[in-house]
DNA sequence: ATTTACTTGACTAAAATAGTCGGTCTTTGC
DNA sequence: GCAAAGACCGACTATTTTAGTCAAGTAAAT
């Protein structure tokens, strides 16, 4: 099981879609300067989202990209999976292969770990997330922090 | 955080103390076979897990490793901790300057997904695998493997 | 037409993983 | 006392993954 940065910045930049999709795209350049994440790296976690049907693309001026549904209907789990993280925790990737064709002594473990983070992690939606308080505090700051540049 | 095999066969090794060491030290030749482990790899781990004061050792011929608490008192999260593999989900490791001091947008919730993998694992000891039913008939099948040879 | 911005693919440095290898130190049993 | 079993230790390495760069497009709006 991984989760690392790649998953983080692409929950991140869908939360920021979240919060100021609002009225209209949103621009890879805006989520990048305020969420502190590489412009070409952006690039690459939003190919797979959109692969994905988790966001759409305006090209052009004024273009960019927006939630493909409701933030509501949008969880964590699935925005994790899109860019190849996967939440499974066992080394058989829930095959039950891990040893010599039978499962392994910790297979049921890893089996039972797995379902709890993924049982977690899709009972989070973008909108819930919208509505935090910690969240809240955060954007204010973030939004304190654009106007002095 | 990373959850890989490294963690998967620290409790592996452990739970197999668990199941064979009633009676005398179990050597990691023994382990290795019955868990398909790397013998050098095994050494590794184990000098860690020693120094977490999670197995002691006995030398010589005749020796081996065994649990140097009971079964019951030993938790899968701090087997995993012993061998360096951080459950903590946040960029920061809980430091909440993910983001030029501050926390960034998710903090909260990779906090909140550390919090509940740790409960989870930490409420689950060594003994209670070890009388698991689907341990128990990995255990079986082991045994009869080993026979074979 | 030009600009903006998405799209794609190839490429790369750094880190972590999953080991290997060779040797040393201790203890037990013959 | 000596040989073997097995713990102990450190250095070394191949592979994979991550995280990110770079360059060359393509599409759409003004």
């Amino acid at each position: 099981m991984r989760l690392t940065t790649r998953g983080r910045y692409a929950v991140t930049a869908m939360l920021d879609l979240a919060l100021h999709g609002a009225d209209g795209p949103i621009s890879l350049a805006d989520i990048s300067q305020r969420q502190e994440i590489s412009l070409s790296y952006l690039e690459q976690l939003f190919a797979k989202l959109r692969q994905n049907e988790l966001v759409t693309s305006v090209r052009g001026p004024g273009g960019g990209y927006r939630l493909a549904r409701s933030g509501e209907s949008i969880n964590v789990a699935e925005i994790i999976d899109a860019v190849n993280e996967s939440i499974d925790a066992t080394s058989c990737s829930g095959k039950g292969n891990c040893q010599s064709g039978g499962v392994c002594l910790t297979h049921h473990l890893w089996d039972d770990l797995s379902q709890q983070i993924h049982r977690f992690l899709s009972g989070i939606s973008l909108d819930s997330l919208v509505h935090q308080q910690e969240v809240r505090l955060v954007v204010l700051r973030q939004a304190e922090e654009s106007e002095m540049s």
